[in-house]
DNA sequence: ATGAAAGCGCTAACAT
DNA sequence: ATGTTAGCGCTTTCAT
């Protein structure tokens, strides 16, 4: 019977918020019983539950998530951290994040990491445990410093795509997916394969992102090649920024080689289109002339028909996000590494080589796919 | 209760964090006058206020987030609502905004939307105060109801790439987008010009989305038409789900028809490459006997060389985020409504049609560009 | 200009 | 099983 707040005069008084004494007023229970209800607490008649419900409803009442971070000690929200958001493949890790977040009652909040002091910014903002419940870091290798000021604050943390000693992570075997794609041309018959890449770099610093997965990509590449029976170029080996256009540009000087490669493994997709586009300004059809095969399988990579080796991306966020709940609850994640499978997508931008080079007869069916061909 | 389960490491005296009293204690200052240097307040004198930092300093003093968002009565964090998170024009638009909030001291929670249901739900979550201090909503029609809640609960929303009366907006003129691209067409002589789209949808409702951009871009088209005394015709407009796949099977049956288009406007990048590839498939090469050009102008369509209607996707981000930093302020936006420059991109998928059509002799270069051909 | 004290709305420890 | 109460760490009057 409780007054619907002044209902009578004519003016909206300010509706207050009903707050958690409120509903046990209404309820005629304490607002300990209001919490246990709101938290699930098992000792709770389920008679009571239903008046205490019921209260929630006639008052419409919501809880409040920052009194409730304050008084528990620290929010439900956690905290992600990404390097280059709009690059497909990390979007795509988000996105299954902020879905198991959701469903686990998690808010995300999302830090763009584009230089390495923004790194070091958001790295220091996230030991405060007032701040987030705990962090994901995606794809971002952190400054030893910065893993100790983690651990030291007592944050749980998980990685994704990255790996540290003593971290929970979700990670994809890139030596291995560097064998896959490099075994798949040589499958084909290829003998003269080229890697367009990142720069290798050494690890994080002060200036430094120190990205790890060409490094392994590349090794998982000599590795194939190696036991192929092939020796390794170095004059095939080329790295630059990480974007299509540079891909391009590096891709351009591989052509044009006295003896060019006739097969082309980008360090991702997106690298990939830049092989893709360059092949086509020199006039060189893939795959007839050039294969070419790429890393994530975004979706571009589809509409392309561009073969690549796939790893599960929004899985990968998905995972992490899962096993960063259970520590939240106090449980433990085992094992520590968690490794993700990877996969040769067989589209239409790999093909045996030009003219037989060597054995292999072309396994694959050769299968061709839909593409862009601008100057035709 | 002493201590959470923790990382590995075993001892550890836990280094209880200073709190404001802590500081205050330490400069011999009360804490109202810690809290006052804090929050920039000017009523604190030099002296003082260089007390009390070198006293943060020494005791590495971290303002706990939860505790002055709890008193101030709003969280120092921003809700940003989207719709398919993974869609690079989306993606492009929350890192404007990240980044943003990031400089003013807000922190960004997102929250992804990919049905109807999801929708209503977050719509529903952020009507609460204390869970953000602001929305940002971007390209999301929200239901009457739920634009009614937000404005009864007094929260500060800014919308991008959505309108709706009475709310602070930053678009684009998706009318004049369409004319634009249509226009470009019909200056390279083109007189058979096709849509190609997502279904034109109403308002949003319950079940729908309702997205609007699609049939703005149409009438533009339409207006286009019209006004170079061509007439309409409604096999040419084609629509389907959002992808790239769809807009290829669009594609494929237009390309069909017994008078086929010689152009294609797509509804948006990601549709003109579904365009592309279904062309490729059909052996129609582009430009050459198939003008393509699409909307937003993301990545890809630089590295396609997608001709395209430009709009400034990071800067429309940005520039919500600056107004509702501005409403959070206490401040008034204006104009409410705020429109960004569209821009036609001509690259290498568009030229005069195969056989001179009509009049125009090709006012463009005919600049064409590198491109993917995988079946030559 | 600065200190003291009253909340902000909730959780959890402690009674009962 | 449920009520009571003491904080959580800060901002903000209100005095002084």
């Amino acid at each position: 019977m409780t007054d619907r707040q002044g209902a009578a005069d004519g003016q909206r008084a300010a509706p207050r918020r009903a707050r958690i004494a409120d509903v046990a007023a209404d309820a005629g229970v304490g607002v300990g019983t209001v919490s246990r209800v709101l938290n699930g607490s098992p000792h709770v008649r389920a008679a009571t539950r239903q008046r205490v419900l019921d209260a929630i409803e006639r008052t419409s009442y919501r809880p409040s998530q920052l009194a409730a971070g304050l008084s528990r000690g620290t929010p439900r929200s956690v905290a992600i951290l990404v390097p280059f958001l709009t690059r497909p493949s990390v979007v795509a890790r988000l996105a299954g994040v902020i879905e198991v977040l959701g469903v686990e009652g998690y808010d995300t909040i999302v830090f763009n990491v584009e230089t390495p002091a923004q790194r070091d910014h958001h790295a220091y903002l996230l030991t405060e445990r007032h701040r987030a419940a705990g962090v994901i870091v995606i794809s971002l290798p952190l400054l030893r410093e910065q893993r100790a000021a983690l651990i030291a604050a007592g944050m749980p943390v998980v990685l994704v795509d990255v790996a540290a000693p003593g971290f929970p992570r979700t990670v994809v075997d890139d030596v291995r997916g560097g064998e896959l794609a490099t075994r798949h041309l040589l499958d084909l018959g290829h003998r003269r394969i080229a890697f367009v890449g990142d720069p290798r770099g050494g690890r994080p610093a002060r200036d430094e992102f120190g990205f790890r997965s060409t490094a392994d990509r590349i090794i998982g590449y000599r590795r194939a090649l190696t036991a192929a029976g092939i020796p390794v170029d170095p004059t095939l080996i080329r790295s630059g920024p990480h974007s299509a256009a540079a891909a391009a540009e590096l891709t351009r000087d591989l052509l044009r080689l006295p003896d060019p490669p006739t097969a082309i493994f980008a360090n991702c997709d997106t690298q990939a289109l830049g092989v893709l586009s360059a092949a086509d300004a020199a006039g060189i059809p893939v795959p007839g002339g050039l294969s070419v095969i790429g890393f994530d399988d975004i979706e571009t990579a589809v509409h392309l028909g561009l073969s690549t080796v796939r790893q599960p991306l929004r899985e990968s966020g998905a995972r992490g996000a899962a096993r960063l709940c259970r520590l939240l609850r106090g449980e433990t994640v085992t094992p520590l590494r968690e490794e993700l499978p990877l996969e040769v997508i067989a589209r239409g931008s790999t093909a045996p080589p030009p003219s037989p080079a060597a054995g292999a007869p072309a396994p694959d069916g050769g299968g061709r796919r839909a593409g862009y061909q601008p100057n035709a």
